[in-house]
DNA sequence: AGCTATTAATAAGT
DNA sequence: TACTTATTAATAGCT
């Protein structure tokens, strides 16, 4: 239908390629408008020109994504349902794991303790108490290194002064400033007596300091408030 | 092009309609092959006729679902994928709450306390030492609990003794059985006396009687198992 | 973008 | 449903 018969091939000429690509593109939509109306169906047309130009037909009724939708019902190829559906289990079994994480926190703080029988309540007793003891260690153990670093570092310094007094001795021929020792309120010492005294009489110092405040997922958990249990 | 000219409208006579639908499909995908073939065009066709019946066609060098998924890219049309992006967004969420309540765990068994200073570690020991109280509390409640309720059944009981040997003196005249009494080991002081023995040499009774299991997310937890935290 | 000779599609009939 | 064919429609090559 034309000046010529012509193969069907690609045109290698890119302009006649693209006068081509619009003229047949025309003639197509034109072809399924036209089958639409005549014969009453529905109709999805979606191309691309080499030059990845974009055309689209669609017949009134209906509307291409869900042209699409039927057409998965139809074919029963539905990769992104099935997807979908893995996520939400994925989903419902994550929110299902959370749930008994946060009880077992609960459980661990003394809460929610009804559902339990005495062998439970035995174990769980039994491994709070060891959690208990690892936590006061490693609190003891903090406290020590730090405390020894304190005292290093209070070492040097007045041996820095020391050395500083004994150069101006030496130049000046008499003594000029004491060093102020160990009766200082804000020595090593406090970190440790204050740490031993919140212990001893079971003070609710730290669990009342800290106000309730937003989950905290990204760090250090505040072991006072419910934020977790609750997000 | 026919034997006469036909007016573009609904073909009433379904037999009509049919054999158009056929023959102007067939020249419809002919055209698309012809398109994809002569401009190297990308070209996908969805149709379904009035009777519902499906035929589609797609250019050799795609597919149907690249096709569409192209389309929506082009046309910005796309709930899926922000919907997916969503579900997406949503379960890294839980995964960031799952791993903070499992440290939370862990720190409350005395264990990952690297990152925590001294006041976190103090406002932990403190909160595990109150739940220690509580879990005891329990523990000793839910075995008084059951103990007076064998009291009372083993009251019941020798009750009833008496009174059928109380009748049973009367209608023979002499003694007959007697009751065996407290000095059986079975009897109902022993839960108390066992659970405190445990709870005060610190023995691990329960914590090694259980042997590690699956992830138990539908009851009961067993508190010395990292089950959860590795689920 | 138009023109038109020519081929292709197809409506109606068989 | 398939084939035929008169007729209309699409379009290749040109301007």
């Amino acid at each position: 239908m034309g000046r010529g018969k012509i193969e069907i091939k690609k045109i290698e000429n890119p302009t006649n390629r693209q006068v081509t690509y619009s003229k047949r593109r025309q003639g197509i939509m034109k072809k399924a408008k036209e089958l639409t109306v005549l014969c009453d169906a529905e109709v999805s047309i979606v191309m691309f020109s080499s030059t990845g130009k974009f055309a689209e037909y669609c017949s009134p009724s209906s509307d291409t994504k869900s042209m699409f939708d039927r057409y998965q019902q139809m074919t029963g190829i539905d990769l992104w349902h099935s997807q979908y559906e893995r996520m939400q289990s994925n989903l419902n079994h994550l929110k299902e794991i959370n749930h008994n994480l946060r009880r077992e926190i609960r459980q661990r703080m003394g809460e929610e303790l009804d559902g339990l029988n005495i062998d439970e309540l035995r174990g769980l007793e039994q491994n709070v108490d060891e959690a208990l003891k690892l936590v006061r260690q490693r609190k003891y153990h903090v406290i020590t290194t730090q405390t020894d670093t304190y005292k290093k570092k209070l070492k040097n310094s007045h041996e820095a002064h020391q050395h500083l007094l004994r150069e101006l001795e030496m130049r000046e021929g008499q003594p000029a400033y004491g060093f102020m020792d160990n009766n200082d309120p804000n020595n090593y010492e406090c970190a440790i007596d204050l740490a031993n005294a919140a212990a001893a009489t079971g003070s609710h110092v730290y669990a009342y300091r800290v106000q309730p405040n937003q989950p905290n997922l990204h760090g250090i958990m505040a072991y006072n408030s419910n934020d977790l249990r609750l997000a």
